[in-house]
DNA sequence: CAGTATCCCGACGGATACTG
DNA sequence: CAGTATCCGTCGGGATACTG
């Protein structure tokens, strides 16, 4: 990101140097899309290569097959997964990452982290913080 | 639930190399907490410095009052912002980032900025994907 | 195996009105 | 200015049953 260097750019200080107002659009599409509950998780998961349907279901644990082939359609959609039907007699289906979804990988793979490394802070900053009323 | 009587392969590539399972739980802890609709945006808002709550709700474009209440306890109770409140006249609170949400606003930024170059190629793919009925 | 279809509940979150 | 309180609709998403 191009922040330049510069402690509040231009006049007096607008109201957002941080996101352009125009910006905030997309970025809430992004957001609602893979800060649902399971995309992330699942393009975390595709990291390893390749996984059939029921090799995801078992591997997020806790999601319904209807939330599955929903975030499945979705993200191949978005063009963020590929989905491969192999015309075989028990049917197989896999599922694996695009060049697209690679960068995003990436970021999702610092945030899953930044998560492990501070969910335990942040428990005891929510349990301490009850006192005040 | 623990199936423990199924294969669980431990050797070779295991069903997920990439998330050990006990991971799973803060994993979504964490992602229910801050991929909700408006926390990095507010994260992200607030890299500029402390804002005032009605700056943050002129940047946060459609936030109502209630959700930035809400988003901004959340985010204070888990140590992700500090509240600062003067006993001025006309009250003055701001809002700013902690050490904690620093790293994280790190990764915010980057999810911002791959939001920002991808959002056109996503919203092609995403019209292009209707035909197949 | 890899899904789809249907039902249904709880929460997320907007609108509005009120307060210290 | 900086919130809280209340009402209420939408819809994300779980449970269950069925299909190619």
């Amino acid at each position: 990101m191009e922040h330049a260097a510069g402690p509040v750019p231009a006049a007096g200080f607008g109201p957002c140097a941080a996101i352009p107002a125009e910006h905030m659009d997309f970025i809430r599409q992004i957001l609602d899309r893979i800060g649902d509950k399971w995309s992330m998780l699942i393009i975390a998961l595709l990291e390893d290569g390749p996984m059939r349907y029921t090799d995801l279901q078992r591997n997020v644990p806790g999601i319904s097959q209807r939330m599955l082939s929903l975030t499945l359609r979705q993200l191949t959609q978005d063009g963020l997964v590929t989905r491969t039907a192999y015309a075989e007699v028990p049917p197989r289906v896999e599922y694996s990452l695009t060049h697209l979804s690679q960068g995003l990988l990436d970021i999702v793979k610092q945030l899953i982290g930044w998560a492990s490394d501070h969910h335990e802070e942040i428990r005891q900053n929510r349990t301490r913080a009850e006192p005040t009323h």
